[in-house]
DNA sequence: TTCATTCTTGACATCGCTGTCACAACCTGA
DNA sequence: TCAGGTTGTGACAGCGATGTCAAGAATGAA
């Protein structure tokens, strides 16, 4: 290991200087600092993260906090998006992964506190309200695709009432009006908020909401024990005399099926159905032929906006942080919905 | 912040008692140790895991770097089977994600110097050659689904030719002679080996390798600039008068659209046609109907193996390491296969 | 030329913890 | 009873960095 002190005697400063020409200390005469700075690079000399730390007391280590990072597999996107945000910070991230278990998570908020981490995202695999117990955790803690009951913590939610809202309306300006919905588990939040983002895209459109167009694609508890049962389902819309000229998901894999059904009727996507997914889960939407129209989970955006507001809550500096923030859902238009007369 | 000295007033001892009790070290008695345990818990004391560092001068973080989390959405189990592996010795992860570029790369480096993390996990996402330079990093290093061309770090890689000969095998004893190969990239090292893995198959199966049933599916580099063919590699494949019964996918994405085809052509799977993927990506495997038999990329299993490789390369005692693992891909199988006349 | 500023630099203490070593108290067996 | 051991505890130093403060050198103003 190569110290300050090493560098030091080598550049024959006092260790004091060598550390202001690594923070950058403007107090430091240019000559010094490029000698000093030549042998810093020549023997690779690298400070010490733990003893800046425990001088300085407190780390730029970020914490990320996450539950089952497995089950969408694109949820994944918020931690590359945390990552990404962090490195233009110069920041660090140390990951947490739960599986949802209370145990898991307390251990590790102990950890983060022996590391003082500058902060926590707290990041879910699905949008749904959590309540954090974090005795003495002093630090900043930012909730990413999920929010607090209590309001405790600032929160990063995509923005579901309008992803609804942009599948509806897509296919409405492309001239649908009998719109079946095959939609994911009703205990969900993101199917409540989608469900009221469709009825006012069908109000503005004119179009009156019909319930028996509204199947479920899913049944069962959302956490791996739950069927997919939108191929019988989407069966059921596509049998019927008024069958819909479209059909809105809830997510990409509920597509799939879908496709599956109109094949099995003969039905032609996108000729003779529309369909719209939801997630954007490139693996499946860009491998469906045609390739299938979607609104996206900004999940990304998601993760970067959350470390972004975790910036200005540690910021004490009356940071204004915002308590919610919505990320909008983008439609990623491919070739699976079409113009109806 | 609680400090050990904190706790050693309030308890009345001194302060390397405490910190003994916070090791476990055995010498000490029984009725302090229960008392300075009581006030550790009732001060929530957590010992500051920066200087604990500095003073051992290593940490009990391991390094994980990652060239691209996101291609395929299930690598991210390597991720998820590290950080189980880590839990188990009490350790943590420190991430890093270059998204393949070699100064981000050579930033994170630094970083993990700096902060001293015990060994590091050097994952990428498809199964390749990778070439380490690292400056003066001196602890272990482990590769996980990529190996050293130097042969200079012990690697952790999925059984990519014993995979490609599950998939063939598991057809023919299902009474498949005539077996069409829609493949990924023919640059990609998996497509090599999975095909030896295929011929071996057939060799024992007394089936003779046929060229012109073996089609790439995937064309041009796969780093997210390749197109998927499948569609119309395999149509030319069902087209042919000699068709053949099976087709053994390079990979689930495949597999989706040669179900596609067969959809086309009127084929029913698995009754005129069997389908085997590969990867066993769920959200595509328990999504096609049929559920797609699949032959699993053992993603959680590598990570978890490359910890234990590292603890072992660490452990100087002679601890002894595996050059190369070779970690088996199970088959899957579910409803897309048939047994055949 | 002299005094007041600035500019550069270094000595020193200190962050929280643990390894080393010393020492007191308590045993054991002869 | 005492030498020799075991057990339990604490004083102290030091890991590598930086904040504080002071002091010497260089500059400018009068």
């Amino acid at each position: 290991m190569v110290t300050l002190k090493d560098v030091a005697r080598e550049a024959g400063v006092s260790p004091k200087t060598v550390s202001r020409v690594v923070n950058d200390d403007p107090a430091v005469n240019t000559g010094t600092r490029e000698a000093v700075a030549a042998i810093i690079k020549r023997m690779h000399y690298v400070p010490d993260h733990a003893a800046r730390m425990m001088r300085m007391s407190h780390s730029s280590v970020v914490g990320l906090m996450t539950d089952v990072v497995a089950t969408t597999p694109y949820s994944v996107d918020i931690v590359r998006g945390t990552q990404a945000a962090l490195r233009e910070q110069a920041r660090t991230m140390l990951i947490a992964s739960t599986d949802g278990d209370p145990e898991q998570e307390q251990e590790y908020w102990q950890v983060f506190r022996a590391h003082k981490v500058a902060g926590v995202v707290y990041a879910t695999m699905f949008h749904r309200p959590v309540d954090i117990g974090t005795p003495d955790f002093e630090r900043g803690i930012v909730l990413a695709n999920c929010y607090s009951a209590r309001r405790s913590h600032p929160s990063v939610v995509p923005d579901d009432e309008g992803g609804g809202y942009t599948q509806a309306r897509h296919l409405i300006e492309l001239g649908h009006r009998r719109i079946g919905i095959v939609s994911l588990s009703p205990v969900l939040r993101a199917t409540v908020l989608r469900g009221a983002g469709y009825r006012t895209a069908f109000a503005e459109g004119g179009i009156s909401y019909d319930t028996s167009l509204d199947v479920p694609g899913f049944i069962g508890r959302p956490d791996g024990g739950e069927d997919l049962v939108a191929y019988d389902a989407t069966l059921g819309l596509l049998r019927r005399p008024d069958r819909p000229t479209a059909i809105i998901c809830g997510n990409d894999q509920i597509a799939v099926q879908v496709y599956a059904a109109a094949a099995t009727l003969g039905l032609s996507v996108p000729d003779d159905l529309s369909v719209m997914g939801f997630d954007d889960m490139t693996v499946i939407t860009r491998t469906l032929r045609p390739m299938l129209t979607s609104v996206a989970l900004p999940y990304f955006e998601i993760g970067r906006i959350a470390v972004e507001q975790l910036a200005r809550l540690n910021r004490e500096t009356g940071g204004v942080v915002t308590p919610q923030t919505l990320v909008p859902c983008p439609l990623v238009a491919r070739q699976s919905c079409r113009q109806v007369a």
